[in-house]
DNA sequence: CTGGGAACATACCTGAGCGGTATCGGCGGC
DNA sequence: GCCGCCGATACCGCTCAGGTATGTTCCCAG
């Protein structure tokens, strides 16, 4: 199977609609009616039901959409990584991706400690969106990411534990509790008039009464407006914000960063790195 | 990129040779030399170093081969399980993956209770050899499978865990410490002239002394004859053999045996299963 | 019932590009 | 210095991807 076979494929099942999947890849229709009858032939069935009026997907369709879509995203990730190590602008070393607003302290002291090391290359940092960390690993924008177990997901990566650590409960200052020492899991679900804030997690937001966010200004800032409370790391703490306060959630689960990189990475400063990171 | 073309870069980087890769790809070597460098041209950096005696892979080389493979594995694997899904040939159903000779009274547990499921559709076993399920399941041969870690990965895979057990010593039975109740793990670093038993794990085998096998019957039999020990779960003490006894080991790392499949998996009949296997 | 239109398939043509043969250029060994 | 090995280049033919025109089928309007 070539790829263009794929991509042509992955356009029609996802516009189950010939013509425009033709227009959308910027080619005619017919060409595009033989390319997937030719493919259905070479794998010995139908993948696409016609119906005269539109297109639906037979079951071997829908398996093929999902394997083709992972099989171009592997593909276009081998091409970005090759490009990277290329050479062909700059050589940026590693590209390090981490969730804007979280781990700065970590993240500061491995980097010195790396930057410290004989043979060390240079670490560009890429502050992304909560939730966006494992993309950017797996589609080649990034080497090397730092991840927040258990809210992202380790699947497909390879991964050392750095820190685990307890939550604090972040709320307003201006709320009741705020002057509480400590907080149970318990007492959170009925914080009197104050949702839980919710992320993606999983590729898109759970269901629930509270905001959605995408980083942590955002979250910081809806906490501060009496909108919602957010449960965190402790590492949290010490980012310093006006209208907030931090409160030891004593049984909540425990968060641990792992720094996180595709499999079969055979990078050597990416080893030294994670070294490094380890050693901590 | 095109699929041809990263089988065209991974046999020159494999044969680092063009001619000899050409002849493994069926065609007359220019093309192929033509053809790495248009895929150079276009990733805008070399792939190769040619010394007019023989030919070396830079750094970007290195990363697409890497990347290569799996982007080829990917797109073989999704090809079968079209292909499968297909229904050209007696719609097979599932197709579950185990080592031979290991789990046995598991599986068949678990095959009859998913018989008596409603809507269960038909279970091909493939009983496979040691460290061989993950391959399956990886590039499509196979649906789900029963690992058992730590000896078998599950990185890239979703699983659940079933079973977790201690571990026994399987010896000879006419070995000196065959009437021991139990052992220790400190107790099989010097057993007197028996080595430890070894298999595949994780692409290949550990150095050491004792004898290679690949499946349950060679790792019996050469036990009987006396020229190796192993250390395996306490369910291996379900099999009936000759020559052998199993002696529990105390503080053995426990094993879990787990059921898992490939990430993306949307087939309803394979939830089923998992369901029923984590219901047992 | 019939004409029109929407949508995919078929027919046929053209040209890009893949693969083949012949040959060149560079380098190391004898 | 000649020969042999190996990759690059030149050139050619043919396959096949992509374009245009048209056919076939079905739905729907009137």
């Amino acid at each position: 199977m070539e790829t263009r076979e794929l991509r042509y494929f992955v356009a029609v099942a996802e516009e189950l609609h010939f013509s425009r999947a033709a227009a959308r890849l910027g080619i005619a229709q017919p060409p595009l009616s033989r390319a997937i009858s030719q493919l259905e032939r070479r794998l010995g069935g139908a993948l696409l039901e016609r119906n005269s009026r539109g297109v639906t997907l037979t079951d071997a369709g829908r398996v093929l959409l999902a394997e083709a879509r992972a099989a171009l995203d592997v593909i276009d990730a081998a091409e970005r990584r090759t490009r990277r190590a290329t050479g062909d602008g700059a050589e940026p070393g590693l590209v390090l991706v981490s969730k804007a607003g979280a781990s700065t302290e970590l993240l500061t002291k491995l980097l010195d400690a790396y930057a410290a090391e004989p043979g060390s290359v240079k670490v560009e940092v890429d502050l992304c969106g909560i939730g966006q960390q494992g993309p950017r690993l797996r589609d080649g924008r990034a080497d090397v990411a730092l991840l927040h177990r258990p809210f992202d997901s380790v699947d497909g990566l390879d991964s050392e534990d750095l820190l685990t650590e307890g939550q604090v409960a972040v709320l307003p200052s201006s709320h009741p509790w705020s002057t509480r020492s400590q907080l149970r899991m318990a007492d959170l679900d009925d914080i009197p008039g104050l949702p839980p804030m919710r992320w993606p997690s999983g590729g898109g937001y759970a269901d629930g009464p509270g905001p959605e966010v995408r980083d942590s200004m955002q979250l910081y800032q809806l906490i501060a407006l009496g909108r919602a409370y957010a449960l965190l790391p402790e590492s949290a703490r010490a980012e310093q914000h006006h209208g907030i306060v931090t409160i030891p959630v004593l049984d909540a689960p425990e968060v641990t960063t792992v720094i996180a990189w595709p499999q079969h990475s055979r990078s050597l400063a990416l080893a030294a790195l994670v070294r490094t990171a380890t050693r901590l």
